[in-house]
DNA sequence: CACCAATCAACAACGGTTGCAGATGAGCAA
DNA sequence: TTGCTCATCTGCAACCGTTGTTGATTGGTG
């Protein structure tokens, strides 16, 4: 994503006013790879910013998709996640825990064979590998061990 | 998925009972490819079974989906779609209006590249193709005559 | 430096989904 | 068939993430 400088030139550019509480939020995005919930980007801000409030913190995020400068993902997760890497790229998601980290993959060797297409014209594809983190998977094996000492 | 009757086996195998709710949304599921809603399912049911609450939809469809019979899908579209198909496969989505249809494609040829993959262990891997179904691209050519005539 | 639209915070509303409590009925045993 | 009992059903309220609304506040232009 860009740096926050570029985002206060940008937001300038289209007018929009840039605010403190926008360039808190510039900042804890840029370089951020949690892929953070509306609600983890609040708590963020709200550390060197306790009276921002979360409608603010949506508002900036939605502006900001609608710049093309985040992608609001939706991995089933319960939220949308906000991802500051606009680069064509794809993820891998833990359905245990709900992290989610870049992969970059080709995914352009996938195709709907023609007679599926329904006359469907297609804009992109997104992949989604699922799985386990190695975090939650040793948090599985410590449970199976305990039941199987139980 | 499963008929009906199989469906109603399955359920008495497990100690649950087949009422006549249930036998209901199974039909309704059944041979269905509209991908639909719990809100969906509960309209189709409710033609034939005025009385039958959308709790209780919500109920039989999480049900189903934990035995596995049909699939709870999240493709960003507001609410969980429920799959009744349960083979390996994939999905076309429009983005404008939502529908969603079966793509069987392989998806085994994309691959994390193994530095990527962060100690993940990968249990499968989901392809969603994003565009235009036929029907929201003639209404938008509309639109976009409309337009260049005003 | 003043003005006014843009933004802010707090609150309420919203849509989808789930928890709850009392009423109902499926399945079993006699 | 009848009655019993527990799972299920229904209707309602609560919940969560998100968005609309409102008056108060603030930033940037002239």
């Amino acid at each position: 994503m860009k740096t926050p400088a570029e985002l206060t030139e940008l937001f300038r550019a289209r007018g929009l006013k840039v605010t403190p509480q926008r360039q808190a939020i510039f900042s804890v995005l840029h370089g951020d790879t949690a892929h953070p919930t509306a609600e983890w980007v609040y708590d963020a801000v709200s550390k060197s910013m306790p009276t921002i409030s979360l409608r603010t913190v949506y508002q900036t995020l939605n502006d900001l998709a609608a710049m093309g400068e985040v992608h609001a993902l939706d991995l089933g997760t319960g939220s949308s996640r906000f991802d500051p890497n606009v680069d064509v790229h794809h993820h891998l998601v833990c359905d245990e825990c709900g992290r989610v980290v870049d992969v970059y993959a080709d995914a352009s060797v996938v195709r709907v064979p023609g007679p599926q297409k329904h006359g469907f014209t297609i804009d992109h594809t997104e992949v989604v590998f699922r799985g386990r983190c190695p975090e939650c998977k040793s948090r599985n094996d410590q449970g199976k061990r305990k039941e199987v000492n139980a």
